[in-house]
RNA sequence: GCCGAAGUGGCGGAAUGGCAGACGCAGCGGAUUCAAAAUCCGCCGCCCGUAAAGGGCAUGAGGGUUCGACUCCCUCCUUCGGCACCA
């Protein structure tokens, strides 16, 4: 091997260099350059060889807890997004170990799902074997990236060790029913309302007892948390199988194309709404962005109103008769069949309702219908109930509706107004029956424009009310009036001896009054509805329940819970995995010995063979990790209070409401039941931003070739067709441009060649069918691991969605080479110190400059802002590379600032330095306000606010003295000539400001 | 429609009341090299000015507050995300 070349000018020495120069090409391998790829598989097979990163069982000192939203192991391997998150996690775990903290850093699958099963049905391949095959390529990545988990906990959601425990918490919430006048203290002292409590705790009603043990259990299992409904489901005659509702898309599925329809089947539910309350106080609690916050919010979506009962039908005899009966007896919990219970939030309109409405699926509809009628509404009903949601919801149709022959009773003023049948009212939500106020709601409004029924102003507006965008668009004219819907807060009129009082007023004064007539009550309520918690498929978890069965091996309804040391209820063995085409769940036709058996006293049982869906396994991860071999329990009761809350939790966005509103629900279940010390999961998220393609310039053009302005190009009908040219209705197709072809004229790319036509410039979300999606493999394999961590905090917040740029990758990757020279001797064979590197003691200068970086990179590692963190770094190694020699003594903590985003790197770099121990749980280096004091200070002086020119002062001057060497500066002295100075703004070693006349 | 986030050079972005464009990419020029790669040095928002000096304009648009606004307030536009007949 060649020693290092002779310097260059020496005599002789031009040849031996150019020698030199030659053979290191064709041996560039081994040279040592900065070579990632040895660097980091050292690095990794260190740590896992001294389980470095390995957690202790409690917490030394102080704790954090970070987690990632763990994967689900698709077949596709790691995204580029994925090491976005998880870079970020680690930097701030690797950072707080130097600082001290005990770190808790798990990694795990979140591995039920239905890509497996729907491989599995088109190879016969068993689910858990692509799920295995899957795992172990993630784990592959993701240690390929040098992330500090602890590998020990690792957890796989399909592990019956795991889900014998995802089994013991569905028992747990099936065994809790919600009291929602239950009171207690939480952990901030305040007194809250509505706690789940032991079933065994339930109240009995005295009729119930006595009507024996199963009516006892009948009435028990009516108010669990997990209960059983009739739900619709997407069903597929052709596929012979139910689908969930990712798989059908615009009606059809997803697979083949193939109509769905949908038809009720028994499900599982989990009675979340019971939570609403606490779901949404508790969001003030934690640190989570406000955004996510207010999704949340606005999917439990809470209203404030009343219900009030209307009787139906009802001459004003009877009417009169009814109100005494409820003065005396008051509000029934339950709707009696001589009423329509409604909701409203504007009980101040009830003077304007002049008809009612029920959905068509009300159970009141069948028996209210009269014979004239009711052709025509079992015909609307049956349309109905063949719709989809998305054909009811969509607004831009014109309502329909069919009236039921029936009447009921207006209670504050006795009139009889007719009973309505329409799809726009939702039997979900409310009481799934309004009292249509047409005049102030705007969906009344149009319906009743449209069906002729009557409309009764009963708020005012103020004088100078402008009728809303919406309002003025269901405008109509009557004897040559424009009349408007009007649906904002006001003063009532002709609302008896309410008139005159504002929408506010009126509506209290009428909930009392309601109220202690016995004819309505107050109500809340929320846009959330219970979840949906069984799936029909095979590859997730069984529920641990039995159902008893009859004689003649019908279900009787009455249910057994699995024993818990019974648990798990494992999959069965299956012979296949072909749909067998009955609505049924897959497990339906497990082999009969996992599907019956005779319990202790006889009663025969059968096994519930729905399953649960993939959100149960994530709802309770984190508190997994923490004990994660644990066989006593789902979590050692100490162990829980030592590390929750998670301390920092991120992930994408796109689980904003739903999995983290299920874990906090089964979260606050597990705290009313006491098996958890906390009520909020999470105490920090953050959602970290997509990472899209490249960005793509793209041009159109129609069929001749012709370019296309895409001002001019416009969405095809629907979502699969071509784009069209707004003018000629023609297809155009898109074409990719280079950047060479383009220019840009104002806001726009135009074509170089013909500046009219405009082109599209936009950076999309990475995915196969665009041929845009960047593999962490070939990445790692080109510019290393290091590499693309610090690429991928350098590219911008965590926060934002970026566009992805090789060309940004080959730039991280040159810094991470300087640093490497920096330290390193790049000429030598060996890997050893640059002779640069030295003991000398650092300068003033250098001393600053380091101290300047600790201070900016701790903060920015602080706020999660990376990439000015690297900027940072990347100043500091510009500014010494060009110094020789170069003091460890500067060198040493630089090394230590960047270890947590560029490991590998850093802990070669550390060794180099003559360091044995891994710098894992070296100190952070400490920031030294004396180091960063500068003795001079340019202030810049603006004249006006404008800057016309710059001054240099002491630290820390004062007014006067700035002034002074402003006014000595001879561009300042001529541009304040003949000037009257009004007023200096001063801002010590900030800025000097002349205003003047 | 409602709720939320965002709009800054050719590109990613920095600066949260005080020098707009740090840092990086791309581009251009130079050094080194037989040549290239790699590396190093320099230039790099737009306009006026041959150039320099200097000046003007500029943070989606318009207005406001302030000595001073990318930053705070109001109105509007565009893009992205979520919800969408929830009474």
């Amino acid at each position: 091997m060649i020693r290092r070349a002779s310097p260059a000018g020496q005599p002789g020495a031009a040849h031996g260099l150019r020698l030199a120069t030659a053979r290191r090409i064709g041996v560039c391998s081994d040279m040592p350059r900065y070579d990632a790829k040895r660097i980091e598989s050292k690095w990794q097979a260190f740590w896992e060889a001294h389980g470095t990163f390995a957690t202790p069982d409690f917490p030394v000192g102080e704790k954090l807890y970070v987690l990632d939203m763990f994967p689900y192991p698709s077949g596709e391997g790691l995204h580029v997004g994925h090491p976005e998150g998880y870079t970020a996690t680690d930097i701030v775990c690797r950072y707080n170990r130097m600082r001290g903290k005990t770190v808790l850093h798990p990694m795990g699958w979140d591995a039920f799902g239905l890509p497996a099963e729907q491989h599995a049905i088109k190879t016969g391949t068993h689910p858990r074997e692509t799920t295995d095959r899957n795992i172990a390529t993630f784990r592959r990545q993701l240690k390929m990236l040098g992330f500090s988990y602890d590998w020990s906990r690792e957890v796989a959601t399909t592990d019956p060790e795991y889900f014998r425990w995802t089994q013991w918490i569905f028992l747990k919430i099936y065994d809790t029913w919600f009291d929602p006048d239950c009171a207690w203290t939480d952990a901030a002292g305040k007194t809250r309302c509505g706690k789940g409590r032991p079933i065994s705790e339930l109240p009995i009603p005295d009729a119930v007892r006595a009507a024996g043990p199963d009516a006892v259990r009948r009435y028990q299992d009516e108010r669990r948390l997990a209960y059983q409904y009739e739900a619709p489901v997407n069903w597929c005659p052709a596929l012979g199988t139910v689908l969930a509702n990712e798989e059908v898309i615009g009606g059809v599925s997803e697979r083949g194309g193939h109509p769905v329809v949908r038809i009720p089947l028994r499900q599982w539910m989990l009675r979340i709404t019971a939570y609403a309350e606490r779901l949404l106080d508790d969001l003030d609690s934690v640190a989570w962005p406000e955004s996510i916050k207010a999704l949340q919010r606005n999917w439990v979506g809470k209203s404030e109103g009343a219900e009030v009962d209307f009787p139906i039908g009802g001459a004003s005899g009877d009417f009169a008769a009814w109100k005494a009966t409820r003065l005396q007896a008051g509000f029934p919990a339950e709707p009696l069949d001589d009423v329509l219970r409604i909701y409203t939030t504007r009980p101040d309109t009830l003077f304007g309702a002049t008809y009612m409405v029920l959905a068509p699926e009300h159970p009141c509809v069948d028996r209210l219908t009269t014979p004239q009628y009711r052709t025509a509404v079992d015909d609307y009903r049956r349309q109905a109930a063949m719709k989809s949601d998305l054909d009811r919801t969509d607004l831009a149709k014109e309502k329909t509706g069919v009236f039921t022959g029936a009447f009921a009773v207006n209670p504050v003023n006795g009139e009889q107004i007719p009973i309505w049948i329409a799809d726009y009212v939702l039997v979900s939500y409310g009481t799934g029956a309004i009292m249509a106020v047409p005049a102030h709601d705007l969906r009344d409004w149009e319906f009743a424009v449209r069906f002729e029924l009557p409309i009764r102003p009963v708020v005012a507006a103020h004088d100078d009310y402008q009728p809303t965008k919406e309002e003025r668009a269901l405008a109509r004219e009557v004897n040559g009036r424009t009349e408007f819907p009007f649906a904002g807060l006001g003063a009532a009129i002709n609302s008896g001896e309410y008139t005159g009082l504002t929408t506010a007023d009126f509506k209290e004064a009428i909930t009392r009054r309601l109220a202690a007539e016995g004819l309505g009550r107050g109500a809340v309520n929320y846009r959330l509805r219970d979840w949906l918690f069984s799936r029909q498929h095979f590859w997730g978890e069984p529920f641990p329940l039995w159902h008893e069965l009859d004689a003649s091996g019908n279900p009787t309804g009455l249910l057994r819970t699995v024993p818990e040391a019974d648990l798990p209820v494992t999959l069965p063995e299956m012979r296949h995995f072909k749909p067998h085409g009955r609505p049924e769940p897959p497990l339906a036709e497990a082999p009969p010995e996992w599907l019956y058996t005779t319990a202790p006293d006889g009663v025969p049982l059968v096994r519930e063979t729905n399953t649960m869906p993939q959100w149960a396994g994530s709802c309770w991860y984190y508190l997994r990790f923490i004990d994660p071999r644990n066989d006593a329990a789902f979590i050692a009761p100490d162990k829980e209070r030592a590390w929750m809350p998670v301390d920092l939790y991120i992930g994408g966005a796109e689980h904003a409401v739903l999995h983290l509103l299920y874990s906090r629900f089964w979260h606050k279940v597990l705290f009313d039941r006491g098996c958890v010390s906390g009520d909020e999961p999470f105490r920090r998220l953050v959602n970290q931003g997509m990472i899209l393609g490249e960005a793509e310039l793209t041009g159109y053009q129609d069929e001749s070739g012709q370019w296309v302005s895409a001002r001019q190009v416009v969405d095809g009908p629907d979502e699969n067709q071509p784009k069209l040219n707004a003018g000629t209705r023609r297809p155009v197709v898109a074409v990719r441009l280079d950047t060479r072809q383009t220019t840009k004229l104002g806001n726009e790319f135009v074509l170089e060649a013909n500046p009219e036509i405009v082109v599209e410039s936009r950076a999309f979300k990475m995915s196969k069918s665009r041929g845009n999606v960047v593999n962490p493999d070939q990445v790692v394999a080109n510019y290393g691991a290091d590499a693309l961590r610090l690429y991928e905090m350098f590219m911008g917040p965590l926060e934002a969605a970026k566009p992805w740029s090789m060309s940004g990758v080959e730039g991280v990757s040159r810094f991470l080479a300087r640093v490497w020279r920096m330290i390193a001797d790049e000429r030598s064979d060996d890997v050893r110190l640059s002779d640069a590197v030295s003991a000398v003691p650092p300068s003033a200068d250098q001393l600053r400059l380091l101290h300047k970086t600790i201070q900016a990179v701790t903060a920015d590692i602080e706020s999660l802002s990376f990439n000015t963190a690297i900027s940072r770094m990347m100043e500091f190694v510009n500014a010494l590379t060009a110094q020789e020699p170069r003091p460890r003594a500067v060198l040493e903590p630089f090394v230590l600032l960047l270890s947590p985003l560029a490991p590998h790197l850093a802990e070669e770099l550390w060794q180099l330095l003559e360091h044995t121990q891994s710098l894992a749980y070296e100190p952070w280096p400490e920031f030294d306000p004396a180091c960063v004091v500068e003795h001079e200070v340019e202030v810049p002086v603006q004249i006006n606010g404008k800057l016309r020119g710059k001054i240099k002062t002491p630290p820390g001057a004062d007014e006067p003295t700035a002034r002074g060497l402003a006014q000595a500066d001879p561009r300042i002295a001529e541009l304040l000539a003949g000037k009257q100075v009004v007023k200096i703004v001063f801002v010590s070693d900030r800025l000097l400001n002349f205003v003047v006349r």
